[in-house]
DNA sequence: ACAAATTCCTATTAAATTTATAGGATTAAT
DNA sequence: ATTAATCCTATAAATTTAATAGGAATTTGT
């Protein structure tokens, strides 16, 4: 399972893909309000997403969120990963968030095998899906 | 990420699969010692597997578990689901969990596709991987 | 009958994670 | 100045995870 919070991510960035106007700034609370996420939750994972390049933001009134780099080159898989971490449904088979078993003896883990071809097929969707794609 | 209980569980059905004489029960403090999980911890793990059909159980001296079907029909899926639950990224592409989004608009959910697709390629891999299967 | 060894059961707990909320500080346009 | 937005820190409530504790019930072997 994904995360509220990475929904909510999800769910906001499509809106935001939805308009097509590109440099206006949209306010946290417009897409709180139309996609129905707690403001300030909300704030704080738009900010998340500001802080790793993938939205800009501006302050003061008149402010808002728009996107750093266009939409249809944001994957989910980057998404996934700022909000709620490894992809895959093991430490030990993460590209990303790697972290070794710790009682799996060397390199003869019963289990690991599958992990990492369920892990690749999920990096295959997740990682050709774009933000983008979402809308159409 | 599955949860370590997930794991433990797992670990302990393909230990349990390497030994070929299906009818002596194992011990659980056998299977906890040798893969490393905690005892009490294990117990209540095996004990949800017996109730789910998975494992049959005997008490006492010379007690233990034993499959209760062949291990080669036994599917991740299955386990998966038993101990951790859904499999679906999300609640509402969930088959055996599903939940319906809360303010996800009826049939307009912008990100719900594409983790059907992904939902479809892991049960796809995790219906057909049999805890015999990792054994060998 | 009894001791030993196992599963079974219930309750509890400690830690971590998730899902927020509160209260303002900072910034920018008018 | 006023207004309206983001930004920041702290806190909290709820849930989930990962166990632990202590014994009850059952079965076998002597």
């Amino acid at each position: 399972m994904i995360s509220k919070k990475c929904k909510y991510a999800l769910k906001a960035l499509t809106f935001m893909a939805k308009n097509k106007d590109r440099s206006t700034p949209i306010f946290s609370s417009e897409i709180a309000s139309k996609e129905g996420i707690p403001k300030k939750f909300l704030e704080a994972i738009l900010r998340e997403l500001r802080n790793v390049q993938i939205l800009q933001s501006r302050r003061g009134k008149n402010g808002g969120y728009r996107f750093n780099k266009p939409p249809n080159e944001i994957y989910l898989t980057e998404v996934m990963r700022v909000i709620d971490g490894p992809i895959a449904l093991l430490p030990c088979v993460s590209l990303n968030y790697y972290a070794p078993c710790e009682s799996c003896e060397e390199n003869i883990c019963s289990i690991k095998g599958v992990f990492e071809t369920v892990r690749n097929e999920m990096l295959s969707i997740l990682g050709s899906t774009s933000i983008q794609s979402l809308v159409n």
